[in-house]
Formats: structure tokens, C-alpha cells, sequence
RNA sequence: GGUCCCUUCGUCUAACGGUUAGGACGAAAGAUUCUCAGUCUUUAGAUAGGGGUUCGAUUCCCCUAGGGACUACCA
């Protein structure tokens, strides 16, 4: 049997870390399977549904070089693929439903169903839910209700006894009484939509999944969808509730815990291959020694039996370090395209670059390479090379067992090393070993001649190797910068 | 409150019932005769607790504790 396996997110909001880890590990099982992979827009829910999020999920998946083979957009056997496209199907499986005895029409008011759960809470009841006041109903009370005008909306028959039992592949058995499954809940609102439950199962029916990769927020109403596949004398699929991600306090992953739409970390510079890497990495492992894979690769060799049942906390420090690495890995040219439009953003260069900039935009990539964890990083690191930012005080300068007189005399000796050797036609290599001599000579540590010169170029007491900085700058802007430090640092020394 | 799920270093995880309980991130230390990174080397760091079963439990069973999820005309 082909395994046909769905991501079914519902366009309510950005794409998050949460829902696209459930739709990589389907998709890698789909395709370690030779299965396929299909991609279902549930937007029953006509409040918090919206075009922009749809268009995330689209570019989400897209970014991440997802491809669905069956969907919105791409069509397929079973279509079409957006729930809301499907409306008058639910209706007619709803009504089937109580036509053969397994659901019923409910007249109750939201207000009514507001006081029972408030009154539940109050009471501590342990029966929790609607009180199935309209499960038996006789015809005549039910006319009387539609007479009034009264908008039904369809319940599910729970039975009240017995159990149900579904299987998991990773948790295998679980088992319910069927008196503590969701008391006979909406399967058709009031609005004519289906819930998720009605949806979710005529859908994945009719599409011919054959193994359901949910979160394990799904875990309790299992039992409910087993139930429901038998009021329609359907199989039910195969169940596989993926772990959890969590933030650092072991609470459900969300925005308090930091970034977690996928656009925010687009934005801030993740690769989405490293992004996918990492993220395969919660919940799922190879071998515990192996963490570097490509997604043709995980397509390969993702394990559905390797999944884990306990939640993962979402680890930001090891996403920022895979993504260190898969910068290191890309070219040279690669890298300064994805760099770009960062450095555009700062504004720091324009649409067409001059062939001088882009020399120098090429050193500085080579620079920058290995000190990036996210691509935006580029814009600190490069901020200094397209602006000259004053220096915020004179201490600046000041390296720790130096002082303002010291660092001054340090500056200009530099500044006269550099004058000197660089017209004798020396390299900048020897520049920086007669720097470091001028150290031994003052008997101070090396920093406390690197420290001046660093912030007379950079404004910064942290920026990129001297060498660098100054051939980035070029020997007049350079020179020029120094020149301000020393006047600025002369002032405070007389 | 009720129901269900989970439990190996701080974090992600590995370990046919037999290993000095392994790896990675993070942390700490050192090296790279300039900061920050990067790279390399090293160190610390875990089987939640208690009972069983067994010659032998991280591994199987039970209890306790802790954590989490669900409990909508949201998914």
C-alpha cells in the first residue's frame, strides 16, 4: 500500500516552528516511503482565517523547498484541497450521520452553553462539556425549535458506554472511555462549516491518508476521530503523535520564548537548510552521532520509528550554531548574494553596485564568513565600512592597564609605524609586527596598541582583525580616521 | 477538577537486559604572539525517587513525584 501522508495547517496565523516540523517529518516520511505528500488548507474557521496567512504558508513551504504532491495550486485526484472549496461535502456527511442515528441537530444557544460550563467549573463537576440536551429531543420539540427559527447545529453521538481504542505507532494503544471522550461535540456549526473533527476525518477518508503525523495536542481526541470512522463504517488511518516542542521553560513553544514564525527567521537570516536540519533534529534523531544531513538525505534516511515520544525543547543556541556552519559551507559568491539585501536594508549600498564596491563588498564577505551566526550579523559587522560613526567617549581607546596619556602615545607612534612603513612600500603584515614591537617598547600588552587603533578605525572595540579593517578602508580613509581619534584623544590629554 | 501522554548531562539525544552510560549544542579552561568570532585541544556534567522481575536493569512491570497536553459553534 502507497503511504499517502498530510500537513493540514489552518491559515490563522504565520507558519511557526511547531507546524512546520509536523509537515517536514511527513514529508520525510512520505518520501523514505515513496509515498506522497499532500498539503490541505483547513480553513473552517471563517473568523480567523486569512489570505495573508495562506500566503505564509505558501512561502514557507516554498522557502523551505517543500513540494506537496497533491494541493492547492498543484491539483490532484482528491481535490480540491482547501476545506472551504469543499463546504457542502461536510454538510452531507453531517447529515448522513444523523440520518443513520450517529449524530443529531442541537438547538442550544451559546449563551446556554455558557452558563452549564461556567456552572460545571463552579462546581468542580466531573463532567466537563455539554450536557447533551438536545440528544434526545422528540420530533415534536425539535419542529417546535426549527419552528422558532432556531439555526441547529449538528452534534456527534458519543456512546456513554464502552471504550475506544486507537493505535499509535509510536505510543501504541491508547484506550478511553468512551464517557470521558469530548461529551457529544459540534461536528457542523451553526455557520454551515464543519469543526476540525467532521473535517479532518471525512477528509482524510476521501484522500486516502493512510498515516495521520499530528502533534501529540492531538493525543485526546483520538478516540473521538476512531469514533467517528465508525459511525461512517470507515478504516481509520494509522496514528503517529509527534512530540512536542517546547521553549526553555517547558511550556508549549510561542512567541515568548522568542522568534518562532518561520518568516522571523527568514528575515533575521536563517538558512532554511539549516533551519530544516535543526528542526528534523527535535523529536528525531539518526544514529545520536550524526547531525549534519541535506534534505535529500533525510528524504532517505528519516525513520519513523526513531521519532521520540517526549517533548523537545526548542534549542535557539544550537539553531544560530548550525546555521554558523551551513554559512561556512556556502561559496564565497553565494554568500554575498544572500548578504546583499541586508546590507541594502542598512542602507548601506545601493541597487546597482559600483565594480569599486563590489571589490570591496568581496573582501569583506571573506572577512565576515567566519564570524556570522545569522546573516543579518553582516550589518554589525559591516557598519563601520560604510559609515564613520563618532566615537562615543575618549575611554574608548583606553585598553585595560592603559590610560588616556598612554593610548594617545600609542596612537600617533602607530600612526607614525604605519606612515613609514607603508611608503617604504611594506605589507600590512609588517605593519602589525612593528605594531607589536612598539608594544614591547612601551612595555605595555599588545592590546593596549591594537585597542587605539581598532576604535580609530571602527569607532568599535570589537570589529574585525586590524589587517583587514585597513585594507577594507584603504590607506586614505584610514588615515583620515586616525587623524580624528588623535585629535580627539589630544584634547583630552592636555 | 477530570482524562490522557511523557521522564538519560542545563538542552537535543545514543546505548540486542551485560559499555569506564557515547555524541552534539551550551558552559568552563587552554592554544591560535590585537578585540570579537572561527578553528583546534581539554574539563565538568545525566539514567527523577522507591519497590519488584532477573545472575545482571537506562532498558521489562508497579507505585510515587515532577512535567506537559486536552477539556470551544479554534484548529
Amino acid at each position: 500500500m502507497e503511504v499517502k501522508v498530510r500537513y493540514a495547517p489552518s491559515p490563522t496565523g504565520l507558519q511557526h516552528i511547531g507546524g512546520v516540523r509536523t509537515a517536514l517529518f511527513n514529508y520525510f516520511f512520505a518520501k523514505s516511503q515513496g509515498g506522497k505528500f499532500i498539503l490541505r488548507v483547513e480553513d473552517t474557521d471563517q473568523e480567523r482565517s486569512s489570505e495573508e496567512a495562506l500566503q505564509d504558508l505558501y512561502d514557507t513551504l516554498d522557502w523551505l523547498n517543500i513540494k506537496w504532491d497533491e494541493g492547492p495550486i498543484v491539483g490532484g485526484p482528491n481535490g480540491p484541497y482547501i476545506q472551504s472549496e469543499r463546504f457542502e461535502l461536510y454538510k452531507k456527511y453531517a447529515k448522513q450521520l444523523v440520518a443513520s442515528g450517529h449524530a443529531y441537530y442541537c438547538y442550544c444557544s451559546e449563551e446556554r452553553l455558557d452558563e452549564v460550563r461556567t456552572q460545571q467549573k463552579a462546581e468542580k463537576s466531573s463532567q466537563q462539556g455539554y450536557d447533551r440536551h438536545c440528544r434526545n429531543l422528540s420530533e415534536e420539540e425539535r419542529i417546535e425549535k426549527e419552528k422558532q427559527g432556531i439555526k441547529p447545529v449538528i452534534r456527534l453521538k458519543v456512546p456513554t458506554e464502552g471504550k475506544t481504542t486507537f493505535h499509535d505507532v509510536l505510543m501504541g494503544d491508547i484506550t478511553r472511555k468512551n464517557i470521558d471522550v469530548s461529551p457529544d461535540p459540534i461536528l457542523l456549526k451553526g455557520d454551515g462549516f464543519p469543526t476540525y473533527h467532521l473535517a479532518n476525518v471525512v477528509d482524510d477518508h476521501l484522500m486516502g491518508i493512510t498515516h495521520i503525523m499530528r502533534a501529540q495536542e492531538w493525543i485526546p481526541s483520538g478516540p473521538l476521530h476512531v469514533i467517528l470512522y465508525e459511525a461512517f463504517g470507515w478504516e481509520p488511518p494509522l496514528y503517529c503523535h509527534l512530540p512536542m516542542v517546547m521553549g526553555k521553560d517547558g511550556q508549549k513553544l510561542s512567541k515568548r520564548h522568542g522568534s518562532t514564525s518561520v518568516r522571523d527567521f527568514k528575515e533575521k537570516g536563517y538558512l532554511p537548510e539549516a533551519l530544516m536540519n535543526y528542526v528534523s533534529l527535535v523529536g528525531w534523531s539518526f544514529d545520536g552521532e550524526r547531525e549534519f544531513f541535506s534534505q535529500e538525505e533525510l528524504e532517505k534516511v528519516f525513520d519513523i520509528t526513531k521519532i521520540n515520544k517526549s517533548p523537545g525543547v526548542f534549542d535557539y543556541k544550537k539553531l544560530d550554531w548550525f546555521n554558523g556552519q551551513y554559512i561556512r559551507l556556502m561559496s564565497d559568491e553565494d554568500l554575498e548574494k544572500a548578504l546583499i539585501p541586508y546590507l541594502e536594508k542598512a542602507g548601506f549600498i545601493d541597487k546597482d553596485i559600483s565594480s569599486d564596491k563590489k571589490k570591496k563588498l568581496d573582501e569583506l564577505v571573506v572577512c565576515a564568513k567566519p564570524r556570522l551566526k545569522v546573516l543579518s550579523d553582516i550589518v554589525e559587522l559591516a557598519v563601520f565600512l560604510f559609515t564613520n560613526p563618532e566615537v562615543a567617549a575618549p575611554e574608548m581607546f583606553v585598553a585595560k592597564k592603559m590610560d588616556l596619556k598612554t593610548s594617545y602615545e600609542a596612537l600617533s607612534k602607530t600612526y607614525e609605524i604605519m606612515i613609514e612603513d607603508l611608503n617604504q612600500g611594506k605589507s600590512f603584515e609588517d605593519v602589525e609586527s612593528d605594531i607589536t614591537n612598539l608594544a614591547t617598547d612601551m612595555g605595555v600588552k599588545v592590546n593596549g596598541v591594537f585597542t587605539p587603533l581598532r576604535v580609530a578605525l571602527t569607532s568599535t572595540t570589537v570589529s574585525l582583525p586590524m589587517s583587514d579593517t585597513y585594507k577594507l578602508l584603504g590607506k586614505e580613509e584610514s588615515f583620515k580616521r586616525i587623524e580624528k581619534a588623535l585629535e580627539m584623544l589630544k584634547k583630552e590629554v592636555e
